[in-house]
RNA sequence: GGGCGGAUAGCUCAGGGGGAGAGCAUCGGCCUUACAAGCCGGGGGUCAGAGGUUCGAAUCCUCUUCCGCCCA
């Protein structure tokens, strides 16, 4: 054996840094646009650029790694694109908390000082995610590198508002918005986060104008009343009829409103009649259109009561509330209120209640880009995996509802839209400026205050971080991608948005396949959380761990279809797997000396002992179930496949069996060159999944087809004769040593305790076990042994039946426990008669027999036989120990 | 209210009509020259409940209970 070369633990921290730097600056994360290879492209879902790793992104990004480095490894042109996105709101956010540390406001700054302070910050920490992705080993192509608010992706951005808006799809106008009145800005639907809460609902007598009655109506919102245009009853409401058409007083701030009728009023709801404030909310807003009715708007965009509310402007809205509730209870108008759970709308940003506002905005119309969108997943143009999410796609872009694209924050694509002071012209250009209107020639225009909703620019990521509007040779060559990797949370926001501009401005879907991947939540499957300080923190698990411990758990875990509970428990058990191929390795390293490259490339399989062909032809197994699970992205399956057959079949079985064909001198060289074969396909198997592990372990190896491993061919299926005989004779093998190790240990005896056995085995098979002796001795610690076609028990010895025919007569008499053992048949016994019970129904039942298919038949019938004779033989033995022998 | 998914070993989860699986945890024995981050062996489950389809159901169907998510 030759010296170790490599330490006996493996230690991350040393290797990683160092092959991701010699990967990078050898370039080889970057696509070659050589013609002849097959394409591979991906574009990452953008991190915001204020964010930091956290473990959906490490999930999110280890995925993609792992396609990336296979089919890079199997051939082909890879292309990832990777990136940051400016998010609008939350980078606002952040640079503004931090001028509050210095006493300053964004206003006081004023917009362009303040912007340049926010690019300023991007500057500083814009990298720091893009050098988290590099800590967690993504291979992406960085000469790539974009963020949204890059001035290409801005020039796309921009091109598409001038087109959408030429071709009729955006608009501006008043409408009902969501607003935040602490972000000061509008919306869209998806950014509002509904939660239940404790409320209440109060029940308002409404007077008519006449005084000869009074309406009572229900709401939880009671400021809003000093907004009321109307009250609203169902049209076939007999409670009501009466009071259609007559005009009520609205209490406090004494506007006259007219009662009307609407079949979206639900009857059961509260008294069945209920107030209409068109300008706070999204149902009074639409009966308000159908009706007619003005909108009088009673809070402003801080959330504060606007002159409308008369005695009650200024106030904050919710100390408005108690107020109005105060005034009609000294007037005797609030009947009652009781407990009430209400659904607010809370800022996904900075979690303030949503006040639903009219105000002036843009729009895109939906419906026409849907169509082709949806159509592209309905004739499988795209594919979703796993394939249920494409319902979840399908309803909301069948009910899908205009965008609002405009958000009143500084940081983010400007509007590049103009307004003629003079003759009101709206102007959309591509330029950066205008001198004066082209309509009438006034030089007094005013440029649009308003920036683009920060998704607007992630809906053109696949095309835009490829040059588009230009016609790139990017695009042609990598354009349609071939997956999109993301969670399921962002389906509406980015995946179905891409979709839609992709077709309508590429005329080609943006990807071919969607794979969605699980929410990474805690060990009790809540969602991790800085508040809820549950959080995993992926850099400080590579710091603990190893970058591979982490990325292989994650990976192991990420079944299709569901949450992801990760715990730090489970990385720590697969750090010593991690630490088990490092050792497999250092094994493989020391007995390879006098190993010749033409000795592994012209290995005969035909001439190897059993276990070698044996090793070769699990591994051919292996290679082949991994490219299948990789290819239908079930990656924990892949993960699994080579886990076992490296860590149970290579390292358990193949390497202690190999440590005796070493010995033997004609074996030598083959089992060299089977260990080689076998550990360095492992390598590049394992090599997606645990990058820099296997590139430490690959750049020790001799001979090796590649310098770096992350550049060999990933393993391909080959052929081996491995014959049906010879696979049971391995398996029986296998069995005996099993059933021996299991009696010592049962026998509480020391695993170098000499047992002498007997194997007796029906004539044909003993001749090819013969050749075994060697391996069973030594991995079953049995000193002596003897083959047999027929033995006569000896006193002293016990019988352990092996499963697939066989038995095994272990000599126990210097160690038997007559009770022990009896309990040991009796066990046996008691599970073998279940098991013939079962069966014996089976072949009973003349239906099983008529209709079950032949092969199961034939299966249980022998079973069944097996199992009678196996139980003859205990039954004969507990009698003859009964007797004392 | 509508929809989707889930319930399998102590924990976390695979499996998906024909002998209940893995990892971790647990228990017992081993410091066997690759690895104690290891090796060898064991125990542990009416596959949520009820009904149905079937020769045969953990697996397919229906209902119930509980949990999670999405939409309104």
């Amino acid at each position: 054996m030759g010296q170790a070369p490599l330490p006996p633990s493996y230690d991350p921290k040393e290797v990683e840094d160092k092959w991701y730097k010699i990967w990078e600056e050898k370039g080889l994360f970057e696509p070659t646009y050589d013609p002849e290879k097959p394409k591979f492209s991906m574009v990452i879902p953008p991190p915001n650029v204020t964010g930091s790793l956290h473990i959906g992104h490490a999930l999110n990004n280890t995925i993609q790694d792992v396609l990336a480095r296979y089919k890079r490894m199997d051939g082909y042109d890879v292309l990832w694109v990777p990136g940051t996105d400016h998010a609008g709101i939350a980078t606002q956010n952040v640079v503004e908390r931090e001028l509050a540390k210095e006493g300053l406001t964004r206003e006081a700054l004023g917009r362009e000082k303040f912007l340049e302070r926010v690019w300023q910050w991007k500057e500083t920490y814009g990298g720091r995610i893009i050098a988290q992705l590099k800590k967690l080993g993504a291979s992406c192509s960085w000469s790539y590198l974009r963020f949204t608010m890059d001035e290409g992706l801005s020039r796309a951005v921009k091109e598409v508002f001038c087109r959408l808006w030429e071709e009729g799809l955006i608009y501006r106008g008043d409408y009902i918005i969501n607003w935040c009145p602490r972000c000061h800005t509008a919306l869209a639907d998806l950014e509002v986060v509904f939660e239940p809460k404790a409320g209440k609902l109060w029940y308002l007598k409404y007077p008519l104008e006449d005084g000869s009655d009074f309406i009572v109506v229900a709401t939880t919102r009671p400021e809003t009343m000093l907004g009321d245009t109307a009250v609203a009853v169902h049209p076939e409401d007999e409670r009501y009829k009466k009071f259609l058409g007559k005009t009520i007083r609205l209490p406090l701030i004494g506007r006259r409103i007219p009662v009307i009728a609407d079949k979206v009023v639900d009857p059961e709801f509260g008294t069945g009649a209920v107030k209409i404030t068109p300008a706070h909310d999204f149902n009074d807003f639409e009966i308000a259109k159908r009706h007619n009715l003005p909108m009088v708007k009673v809070i402003d965009e801080s959330g504060k009561m606007t002159e409308e509310a008369g005695p009650y402007a200024g106030l904050d809205r919710f100390e408005a509330r108690k107020r109005v509730v105060e005034d009609l209870k000294k007037e005797e108008l609030l009947l009652k209120e009781e407990d009430y759970d209400v659904v607010l709308g809370h800022c996904y940003r900075c979690g303030t209640v949503i006040e639903p506002l009219v105000s002036k905005q843009w729009f895109i119309k939906m419906k026409p880009l849907a169509q082709p969108a949806i159509a592209a997943v309905e004739y499988g143009f795209i594919k979703f995996y796993p394939d249920s999410w494409k319902n979840l796609y399908f309803d909301w872009m069948r009910n899908i509802r205009d965008w609002c694209i405009s958000r009143q924050i500084w940081w983010g694509h400007r509007i590049p839209v103009w307004y003629c002071k003079d003759c009101g012209e709206v102007l959309v250009s591509r330029e950066e400026t205008f001198e004066s209107c082209p309509k009438c020639g006034s030089s007094s225009l005013s440029v649009e205050e308003d920036v683009l909703d920060t998704w607007f620019s992630s809906a053109l990521w696949p095309f835009s971080t490829m040059g588009w509007p230009e016609k790139t040779k990017t695009l042609e060559t990598f354009y349609p991608t071939s997956v999109l990797v993301t969670s399921f949370d962002i389906i509406f926001f980015w995946v179905a948005r891409m979709i839609m501009m992709g077709e309508h401005f590429m005329g080609a879907i943006p990807f071919e396949k969607v794979y969605i991947h699980a929410l990474v939540r805690d060990e009790k499957g809540q969602k991790m959380s800085k508040s809820k300080g549950n959080v995993i923190d992926p850099l400080e698990m590579i710091e603990k761990f190893g970058c591979d411990a982490l990325r292989f758990t994650l990976i192991a875990l990420a079944a299709q279809g569901r949450d992801i509970k990760l715990s730090v428990n489970r990385i720590e058990g697969y750090k010593h797997f991690i630490n088990k191929i490092w050792n497999a390795g250092r094994f493989v390293l020391m007995n390879l000396e006098g190993l010749k490259k033409e000795d592994v490339e012209n290995l005969n399989y035909e001439l190897l002992p059993l276990f070698s062909k044996w090793i070769l032809w699990r591994l051919k197994e292996t290679i082949k179930k991994v490219r299948e699970k990789l290819e239908e992205f079930e990656f924990d399956q892949a993960a699994m496949a080579i886990y076992h057959f490296f860590w149970d079949e290579f390292c358990d079985w193949y390497l202690e069996i190999s440590k005796i064909y070493l010995k033997n001198e004609g074996f030598k060289n083959s089992t060299q060159a089977v260990l080689y074969k076998v550990f360095s396909d492992s390598l590049k198997l394992l090599h997606p999944f645990i990058p820099f592990v296997t590139e430490e372990l690959w750049n020790h190896l001799p001979f090796k087809e590649e310098e770096y491993l992350l550049k060999a061919s990933y393993p391909k299926e080959f052929f081996i004769d491995f014959k049906i005989e010879e696979k049971k004779l391995a398996q029986s093998v296998i069995n005996i040593i099993t059933a021996i190790r299991n009696i010592k240990s049962e026998y509480n005896l020391s695993s170098k305790k000499d047992l002498p056995v007997v194997c007796v085995f029906d004539k044909e098979k003993i001749e090819y076990l013969k050749e075994q002796i060697e391996v069973i001795k030594t991995l079953s610690k049995s000193e002596i042994f003897y083959l047999a076609e027929f033995h006569q028990r000896k006193q002293g010895e016990i019988l352990v039946i092996i499963e697939g025919g066989g038995e095994l007569f272990i000599d126990l008499s210097k160690h038997l426990d007559f009770e022990k053992e009896k309990n040991r048949l009796r066990k046996e016994i008691e599970k073998t008669e279940e098991k013939l019970n079962i069966i014996r129904k089976k072949l009973e039942n003349k239906q099983f027999l008529e209709k079950a298919p032949f092969e199961v038949i034939e299966k249980e019938k022998k079973a069944f036989e097996e199992l009678k004779k196996k139980l003859e033989k205990l039954k004969t033995l507990i009698r003859s120990l009964e007797n004392g022998s």
